[in-house]
RNA sequence: GUCCCUAUCGUCUAGCCCGGUCUAGGACACCGCCCUUUCACGGCGGCAGCACGGGUUCGAAUCCCGUUGGGGACGCCA
């Protein structure tokens, strides 16, 4: 814990070009701890591998945590800024003779990684420059074999710490090894910077994937090397797919700029993330953020992986779809409206009150944002073809046509055309008929929507208008009369 | 392979620390019924699980050991 006794914590993703649905529910855990403890909430990039980072991979980072509503206090630091930072501390550890200079040639290590499985062993560096002295460095430096830096770790006892999540993790010394801490180039490596920055930045929580433990015990190996004091670590299960693998861009899973780009919303992404994994206890599932600030536990969280379930994480979508205020959602369908094509931005402007009558026909309806444009393109253009199942059905019994002209005729004389009136004259003529009304219904959905299901008949004739009503409805009628559904 | 972690319905989980209240609760999915102009929403009901084997105990989902399964880590990557 920092001296203070304040909560710093800090997400530290590298920039692979993918926001990966793990780090971003890391950053959630962090970020409502911080937010329930009045602590401070830090981005940090860890790019040191210069190789493989590029700012544009970090803009998705940026992106994807501001859509989901994440702000970070401090930061993003850039870890390849800070390389100034680590040299004079992996000069005190070599001083002091907890490091010492290795000039194995990558040749060499890979000849013992070799044996080590040739011997089916978990392979550790051998330890082999440990006795080297000053003298010989510096000659064999001049041969041109420069060094690198590992930490000198002993064969004896054990290394653990407490895990706010998984409890007491230990392991032998003797199955760590002398690992690097500075390339021979000079530049320090993950394990070495992250321990210098945590401490640096007075980290008092490190939260952060499972998939660390193992750099952990190295880590707390480091900071006892440092004699600094150790920040409390949470690790938190990996989220697994369907077929209990890792969750990963390869295999075509989405990330969190695709949840988005695929109609969900960031607060139900984020409660869905939250609660993979963890539990409140009690039967409670959907959380606002304020709510998850409030009652969000680490040591709650669940010991073993979870398996992330597209099915569940639509349904949780589709109640906040129905949860949050028509205005609200019109706004987030709008521009997968537009995207689909099925109006210009400046159509849905000037027809913005419309829109939101359509919205609210479809809010129950639809699952996830882009639902909308295929459950609602009727509502923009007439259908270019009718259900076949439905035309069967609806369009093949005799008097059909004749029938949807009637209705047409009908629609055609109300003083208004609002869902009362079109369903009132609707009812009459099923009356004077002597059947029921589904046998005007159905016909008129098919006509007008194309579709044998969807919003209430009534409603969607009145967004429609009288006018497009009627053309549809004669459209249909004609195409039946040429021989559709017979 | 070695080390580390883990194990309740198909999936997410409650319960486990502090054994009896568990004929194991909730949610998603699935099935049925109701509501209903269709679909959806909603309501009601159903299906389905303590991985296995040993202990400990009057009694174990809960404690201990082992087996098996799953995951992770084994880089001068992060």
């Amino acid at each position: 814990m920092s001296s203070s006794g304040a909560v710093r914590v800090r997400i530290a993703p590298s920039p692979t070009g993918y926001f990966h649905v793990g780090t971003a529910r890391m950053a959630i855990h962090n970020f409502l701890f911080a937010r329930a403890t009045g602590g401070t909430f830090g981005l940090r990039i860890e790019d040191t591998d210069v190789d493989r980072s590029r700012q544009e991979f970090v803009d998705v980072i940026l992106e994807g945590l501001t859509w989901l509503g994440i702000r970070w206090d401090e930061g993003p630091v850039y870890q390849s800024e800070r390389q100034g930072l680590y040299a004079p501390y992996v000069e005190q550890l070599l001083n002091n003779g907890r490091a010492y200079r290795c000039v194995c040639t990558p040749e060499d290590l890979a000849r013992e990684r070799e044996e080590a499985r040739a011997r089916k062993q978990d392979w550790k560096y051998s330890g082999r420059c440990r006795g080297l002295s000053d003298d010989e460095i510096r000659r064999l430096g001049a041969e041109g074999r420069p060094a690198a830096v590992r930490l000198a770790v002993t064969n004896e006892g054990e290394t653990a710490f407490d895990d706010l999540i998984g409890g007491t993790f230990r392991r032998r010394n003797e199955d760590i090894g002398d690992f690097v801490i500075a390339r021979s180039d000079g530049r320090a490596l993950y394990n070495f910077a992250v321990v210098v920055d945590d401490h640096l930045m007075e980290i008092s929580h490190v939260i952060r994937g499972n998939d660390h433990i193992n750099n952990t015990y190295k880590q707390v190996l480091l900071y006892q090397a440092l004699e600094w004091d150790i920040p409390q670590f949470a690790h938190a299960p990996l989220i697994l797919r369907p077929d209990k693998s890792k969750v990963s861009k390869r295999k075509g899973d989405p990330s969190v700029i695709d949840y988005r780009d695929q109609g969900y919303l960031s607060d139900a992404l984020l409660n869905f993330l939250c609660l993979l994994g963890w539990s409140p206890g009690d039967n409670r599932e959907i959380f606002s953020l304020e709510e998850l600030i409030a009652i969000f536990q680490l040591e709650r969280v669940s010991q073993s992986n979870p398996i992330l379930d597209p099915i569940k994480l639509e349904w949780m979508n589709g109640e906040y779809i129905r949860q949050i205020p028509v205005p609200d959602l019109a706004g987030q369908v709008r521009p997968f409206v537009v995207q689909a094509g099925l109006a210009a931005e400046s159509e849905m402007v000037s027809r913005a009150a419309w829109f939101e009558r359509v919205v609210a026909q479809l809010q129950e309806r639809c699952k996830t944002l882009v639902e909308f444009s295929a459950a609602g393109a009727f509502f923009f253009r007439a259908p270019s073809e009718y259900d076949v199942k439905g035309v069967e059905k609806h369009f093949s019994k005799p008097g059909v046509s004749d029938r949807l002209r009637r209705l047409a005729e009908a629609w055609n004389k109300t003083v208004d055309f609002e869902s009362e009136t079109i369903g009132a004259t609707m009812r009459a003529l099923a009356e004077k008929d002597g059947t029921k009304l589904a046998v005007y219904i159905h016909p008129a959905r098919l006509a007008l929507t194309g579709a044998t299901a969807g919003p209430g008949l009534f409603e969607l004739a009145a967004l429609l208008g009288r006018e497009e009503c009627l053309a549809r409805l004669q459209h249909a009628a004609s195409a039946i009369d040429s021989g559709l559904g017979t």
